[in-house]
DNA sequence: CATATGTCCTGAGAGC
DNA sequence: TGCTCTCAGGACATAT
């Protein structure tokens, strides 16, 4: 599912549209439910049309497109939503499209196949609003010393808190069971239980294991859903330490089959050998 | 305040 | 074979 690695390829794979001025602005007509789109076409229009997009970034798992003016599109993929340049899975679950009136990309698709996510234009004191206080800093740069002021505290299992997103923003799921395995430290360990050179090691894992995803443009798990934004998987999946690989061999030690558990509703990934549980 | 749980949604895969 | 059921996990509302 979209986590930091992917949006950030998302992000990445529309960055050329950088200069362009839009066009029009389009909802897709859609058979189910529609996602979130505000606010409505007539309004969307009169702000976005006619814009320049001034740069793409990035706040945790969302894509905003900045327009030259304060307003900002966002897109939020949550489950199984994608931002494309180029023509999408399939024309079955097309919600947006921003049309571009030249240069090298000539649209950008909003696809979503569940229809979980959504697509806004904020201002940036709407974003304020909404995110300032429930997005931490980001994953991928985040600093030892401030990652581990944010969760030292917490009494909660290590794999749980890295999910939370006031803490430290864009680790998912899959991405919560990988660092810590190549941190060596068992997903239950509560936080305020880790020490010194444990948070270095996980501090350090995070970062590597996200860029490393980052360069492979992320994961597309057996669903086959995520894609990048030319329609194109991703190559992360083949690197999986413990993701998904219940039952099969440690790729570390050989030694251990990689264990599933629970942990709040959410599937955690490790192997017992190179995590073992402190006492 | 911190933490836990239920909800949205679709389609793949399991089991009968 | 075709039906029904469960599950996947983003963010957030609500409950404890």
């Amino acid at each position: 599912m979209p986590e930091l690695p992917e949006v950030e390829t998302m992000r990445r794979g529309i960055a050329p549209i950088v200069g362009q001025r839009i066009e029009q602005i389009e909802i897709v007509p859609c058979e189910r439910r529609p996602v979130l789109v505000e606010p409505g076409l007539r309004q969307f229009r009169k702000r976005a049309v006619g814009q320049v997009v001034a740069a793409v970034e990035r706040l945790g798992k969302r894509v905003v497109i900045r327009l030259a003016s304060d307003d900002r599109i966002v897109f939020e993929p949550r489950m199984t939503g994608l931002v494309l340049v180029a023509d999408p899975p399939s024309a079955e679950h097309l919600r947006f499209r921003i049309d571009f009136v030249s240069g090298r990309l000539r649209h950008v698709w909003y696809w979503d196949r569940r229809g979980l996510g959504s697509v806004r234009l904020m201002t940036a004191r709407q974003m304020a609003e909404a995110w300032g206080e429930r997005v931490g800093p980001d994953a991928l740069t985040i600093e030892l010393a401030e990652f581990r002021r944010r969760l030292e505290r917490s009494r909660r299992p290590i794999k749980v808190a890295l999910l939370d997103q006031k803490a430290l923003a864009g680790v998912g799921n899959l991405y919560a069971s990988e660092l810590l395995h190549v941190a060596r430290i068992h997903p239950a360990t509560p936080c305020d239980a880790l020490e010194d050179e444990d948070w270095e090691g996980i501090h350090a894992a995070l970062r590597g294991v996200l860029e490393e995803a980052v360069r492979y443009e992320g994961s597309t798990l057996s669903d086959g859903t995520y894609r990048n934004a030319l329609n194109q998987v991703g190559g992360y999946q083949n690197h999986h330490r413990v993701y998904d690989r219940a039952g099969e061999w440690c790729r570390s030690c050989s030694k251990n089959q990689v264990e599933r558990v629970v942990q709040a509703q959410r599937a955690t990934f490790f192997c017992r050998n190179c995590q073992p549980e402190r006492l």
